[in-house]
DNA sequence: TCCACATATTTCCACTGTAAATTTACGATG
DNA sequence: CATCGTAAATTTACAGTGGAAATATGTGGA
């Protein structure tokens, strides 16, 4: 008897009002207590109370669904490598690197997931607008801005840092890292002398 | 001699022989054809014309099963990325890096495959031991062997060129890379300018 | 009011991985 | 050579997954 969870406290309609935004959330909770593995559409489905053929309304499918919350991830991300604005560049570079480093560190699962290409489609918007967003996050911190360095200089540098971060997110995060002492080396020490200093610091 | 139609390399035994390098094989050619999705301990045993459980035996469940598969990737991995014994470091730099990054763009299910922790045990000897030597070919082709360098940082250089190398190969593979000129960048231009130079290079 | 439509449900199906009991064949031992 | 233990494979059964189709329910507009 599963209907007698619409009690009468119970403020559950028929009609969900905002399930979109309520399976994406559930998505990252089971995310986070339950890993990757357990993240499945009927998993969702069942946390919100919801039979496991409505997400179907607002996603489509599967894909769908894990995009939606990967993308939420990718503004998670986002959030976590934006500094305040009006920053000096050696900060929000610091910022970035922990930012980027430290989420996958924080959320292994979900990062696994936006970077699933097998589970998520890099082509949704939900996932494209945030992931260009992150590329402009580390585009700004990887200098040259102010250094008059060309486009073309600019790209290169900023697709160094991201494959940079990104490898080691991935790499320490799946415990690739965990030999010897390569456990207490951070990003920071990596980056250091592949960029050129910040122009503004002493 | 039971039977003409049994010939000795007839593997449709009871008793398969070496199923255990046959089921990897099948899954190794799922990948290729028709990816990681598709990829399943029942779609294996079929191809190689076994019953569905019969993988039990050998992997004990999924997860040993794609382990495998993916240690035989790393196999494949190291052996594009090693060079021909007594090669110049600037040559062996290239197989490497080229290899590193080839292997994933030709690869790319495997690849994903090989750095999914959901679905693969990294602790597992099939893993765990050809990783170690994917580390090794990193390791002499980041230089320092030749520098006097100390051990921390040979490690440190080792990991920010794997951490390089890989962020790029991921990247690049999922598409990330893809927009304005970013396609045309390799990992050779990534790599100018983090690595001390070949001390026996003009 | 009443109808059109979006939303959610029920039911059904194909497929996946695992467990348990069973069958088959190999190999060592008498 | 017979036989027995065991490794290897099979059959059967089951719980879980995503998706399709038909149905039910509510909401908002005419």
């Amino acid at each position: 008897m599963k209907g007698d969870k619409r009690a009468m406290t119970d403020t559950r309609k028929y009609h969900h009002g905002n399930l979109k935004q309520a399976l994406v959330a559930a998505g990252l909770g089971i995310l986070e207590t339950e890993g990757l593995a357990r993240l499945s559409l009927r998993a969702c489905a069942e946390k919100v109370g919801v039979s496991h053929t409505a997400p179907k309304n607002h996603f489509g499918n599967v894909t769908g669904l894990l995009t939606a919350i990967a993308g939420q991830g990718f503004l998670q991300l986002n959030a976590m490598t934006r500094s305040a604005p009006g920053a000096p560049l050696a900060e929000r570079r610091r910022v970035a690197l922990d930012g980027y480093v430290g989420f996958a560190a924080a959320h292994p699962a979900l990062f696994e997931l936006m970077f699933s290409p097998g589970k998520v489609d890099f082509a949704d918007p939900a996932i494209a607008e945030p992931l260009s967003t992150c590329a402009a996050v580390l585009r700004d911190v990887s200098g040259g801005a102010a250094t008059g360095a060309g486009p073309d200089q600019r790209r290169l540098t900023e697709m160094r840092l991201w494959s940079l971060v990104h490898g080691f997110a991935t790499l320490r995060a799946q415990g690739v890292f965990d030999k010897d002492g390569m456990r207490q080396i951070g990003v920071t020490d990596l980056v250091r002398g592949i960029l050129a200093p910040d122009p503004t610091d002493a």
